[in-house]
RNA sequence: GGUGCGGUAGCUCAGUCGGUAGAGCAAAGGACUGAAAAUCCUUGUGUCGGCGGUUCGAUCCCGCCCCACACCA
């Protein structure tokens, strides 16, 4: 007999524990495990993205982590063809895979899929980006009100991120963005446990702190000193670097940019609870309920 | 001890020429399709330090007291 292939998905909030469930887990099925994390993917990133030690790295084979490099544009959209590459190359010896990040996005793009929408092309959104710095949001929402009116209809219309991504793809390819949006599911051809870690706020606030504390003792100035030079890089708009950078340019003490640090993965972590709430294809789990996932994926 | 400057939202502060007050940050909730650890939206009643006085009415004016800071002794 054949067991069905199971991605098990292990989702949640920054600092609930979710790297030592997914290596027990991993262990006990004996398989790997897939990251779905949008910065510890990067080589450079280790201290300040909270990648997992060499030791645990060890125990399991892990992919998507420390796989890109900081100058390369990592999307959703890479990370679904990635991960989804991976799965059936690890399907061919395992039946199980896990999966394991807090990356919202990521999850869904691996789960449901994005749609697809054609490359839009790189000179258009330079363009597009350099003027908005300089004309401001303003000019912004003229372009996309002209041009792609059903777009300003619909909202967002604050929100820089999506209209000059809304821009691009209607400079690029001539139709709305709206257009490509199809609310179809992609279906996979193997099964999804989706699990979400949760533990009480004042808890995991606790646990975020004393992640923090101990990144700066490992060291997390210096490596986010080794990175000035590529600041302004899209991977280093990141909680841990962005406040760091502050501190080396004299404008904040140590002190409180660790207070901001602490702060914003708070800020961070709630914004990732919105999210995966509202999938109700989530269950929910304490990180000590390692025994409760595995009977579960066992009776997959 | 004296003088000065303060005491207003969890924090930093603005303000009311007397009609019980508002920003930023924090916090709470939400959104999210190629930057997602990003980006964006919504939510602001608090003995206006305490007690008295003047007044129709005081957080605002007056007196006393308490607290903080600075300077002088």
């Amino acid at each position: 007999m054949t067991a069905p292939k199971t991605v098990i998905v292990i989702a949640g909030p920054t600092a609930v524990g979710k790297t030592a469930i997914a290596i027990a887990i991993a262990k006990q099925f004996n398989t790997a495990i897939i990251s779905a994390d949008s910065r510890q993917c990067y080589k450079e990133l280790k201290i300040g993205a909270a990648r997992p030690s060499g030791e645990e790295l060890q125990q399991v084979p892990h992919y998507f982590i420390a796989t890109h490099s900081i100058r390369e544009e990592v999307t959703a959209a890479v990370f679904e063809e990635y991960a989804l590459q991976k799965t059936q190359e690890l399907f061919r010896q395992h039946d199980i895979v896990v999966m394991v990040g807090g990356t919202g996005l990521y999850i869904q793009a691996f789960c449901e899929g994005l749609d697809a929408i054609p490359a839009t092309d790189p000179a258009i959104r330079e363009k597009i980006t350099s003027t908005y710095e300089e004309k401001g949001l303003t000019w912004l929402q003229q372009e996309i009100q002209q041009k792609d009116e059903a777009f300003y209809q619909s909202g967002e219309i604050k929100n820089p991120r999506r209209l000059m991504r809304a821009l691009e793809v209607i400079e690029s390819t001539g139709r709305s963005i709206l257009s490509f949006r199809n609310k179809a599911k992609k279906l996979r051809d193997f099964n999804i446990i989706k699990t979400g870690l949760t533990l009480p706020k004042e808890e995991l606030h606790q646990y975020i702190d004393k992640r923090v504390d101990g990144m700066i003792k490992d060291g997390l100035v210096e490596e986010v000193n080794s990175l000035l030079p590529f600041r302004e890089l899209k991977a280093l708009r990141t909680v841990g670097y962005t406040e760091i950078f502050n501190h080396l340019d004299g404008t904040t003490l140590l002190e409180k940019a660790v207070e901001q640090i602490k702060t914003n993965t708070r800020q961070y972590a709630k914004r990732q609870m919105t999210w995966f709430k509202k999938d109700p294809g989530l269950q929910w789990f304490s990180p000590s309920d390692i025994d409760k996932i595995i009977t579960l994926v066992n009776k997959r």
